[in-house]
DNA sequence: CCATTCATGTAATCGGTTACATGATTCT
DNA sequence: AGAATCATGTAACCGATTACATGAATGG
C-alpha cells in the first residue's frame, strides 16, 4: 500500500485536535505543545504536508479565512470520514512500543565515569522532572478549577487531557524518584 | 561536521556494550535485547554499518575469529579511544529529550470512543506492563543473586544494570497503575 | 529599527524499520 | 527434507529534525 493512502500517527493525533475544533496548521504547530506537547509532538514542517495529505484523503476539509491584521489562513474542519477513521484507530490493537532513553542508557555505563560529574547530570535531569511535574500538576488543577466534575466524565473531552496530564504526573514522579536514587549512590561513593 | 565524524547515540550504546567485553555484530544485535533492549534497542541492519563507522573512527578494531563448527566472525574490541570517548559522553550535558506515547495520545481522544471497548485495549497494556515489571524484578533478583552485594558498587558494571532495571521496575509499575486507573473509569463509565 | 508573532510552505539530512540477499551448520 | 541458529551485509522507505525561504503586522 502506498505511503498517501495510509494514516501516520500523527495524522490521527492532528484528526484529535480538530475533533476539538476547528483550527489552522498553525493552530495546530502550537496545540502540539500543550498538553499534548508531553506524549506528542511535531513542527510545522510535518504538520502542513500532513494536512494537505489528509485533506486528500477527504478526512479533513479547509476553508480560507481571510483576515486584514493578520496574515490570511487555512482552517481546517474534521469531516465525517475523518471522525470515524479516528474512532476505529482509538481502539484498534496496539503494539507496545519499543522505549528509547538516553539517560538510562547513560546510566547503564556510568561504572565508567566519575562519580561526582554524574551524580550532577543526574541531579540536573531530576530538577527537569519535578519541574515538568510540578507544570502537569499545575495544569490539571487549572482544568478541574475550570471544568469542575466535567473532567472525571469519560465522554467529555476534558476527562482525555485529564488522563494524560495524569500520566505525565506519574511518569515525571517516578523518572525524578529514579535520578534521586542514582544520584544518591553516585555521591556516597563519590564521598 | 560531516555524518561520518560524530558518534550517533546508537555508537555510544555499542561502545558502552564492547566496555563490557569483546564482541561480534550479531552478539551485540542480541546484546541490544537483555537489559539494553529495555531503553535501547537496534537491528542489525543498523549495527553492522554502524561498527564499520566506529572502526574508521579508531574507536573499535576487529579480528576475525574462525570457527570450525559455525561461520567466521568479526570479533570487536574496544580501543583506548573508544573508552574515552565514552567517559566524556557520560556526563556531558543532556537536554531532556521529547516523549512520544501512543496510548496517551490515543487517550487525549478516548472521550469519542466506546468505552467498552476502550477498557479492553487498555486493560491489555496494563496486562502487558505488569508482566514487564515482573520481568525486569526477575532480571533483578537473579542478579543480585549471582552477583550480591556489587549490583551496589558504583564502579562496578553490574551496578549499571542494576540502575537501568530499576528504572524499568519503576516506569512498568507507573504505567500499569495508569492503566489501571483508565480502564477502570471507562468501565465505569460503560456500565 | 529590530525582534516577535502570525502564517505557510519546501529541501536536505538523519535515524530507524523493513525487506532483500547470501550462506554455513545444527537440530528435528 | 526443512526449520532454526549463526553470521554479515545492502537497499528502499519512512518519520522526524533542521535548515532554507518568504512575507505581513505588531510591539518595544
Amino acid at each position: 500500500m502506498p505511503r498517501g493512502q495510509t494514516i501516520s500517527t500523527l495524522g490521527y493525533a492532528i484528526l484529535g485536535l480538530l475533533a476539538r475544533g476547528d483550527a489552522s496548521g498553525y493552530d495546530l504547530t502550537g496545540g502540539m505543545k500543550e498538553p499534548v506537547g508531553f506524549f506528542w509532538n511535531a513542527q510545522h514542517s510535518q504538520i502542513y504536508p500532513e494536512l494537505a495529505r489528509l485533506e486528500g484523503l477527504g478526512l479533513v476539509a479547509h476553508t480560507v479565512v481571510t483576515q486584514d491584521d493578520r496574515p490570511d489562513k487555512k482552517v481546517y474542519t474534521l469531516q465525517p470520514a475523518g471522525r470515524s477513521a479516528l474512532t476505529t484507530w482509538l481502539t484498534a490493537p496496539m503494539e507496545v512500543p519499543t522505549k528509547r532513553d538516553e539517560l538510562v542508557l547513560r546510566a547503564y555505563s556510568i561504572w565508567l565515569a566519575d562519580p561526582a560529574a554524574a551524580a550532577r547530570l543526574v541531579r540536573e535531569h531530576a530538577r527537569a522532572h519535578a519541574h515538568a511535574r510540578e507544570h502537569f500538576e499545575h495544569k490539571l488543577k487549572t482544568l478541574e478549577a475550570r471544568e469542575g466534575k466535567a473532567i472525571w466524565q469519560v465522554d467529555s473531552p476534558w476527562f482525555g487531557a485529564h488522563a494524560a496530564l495524569r500520566r505525565g504526573i506519574g511518569f515525571e514522579r517516578e523518572y525524578e524518584t529514579w535520578c534521586d536514587w542514582l544520584a544518591g549512590c553516585l555521591e556516597a561513593s563519590a564521598g
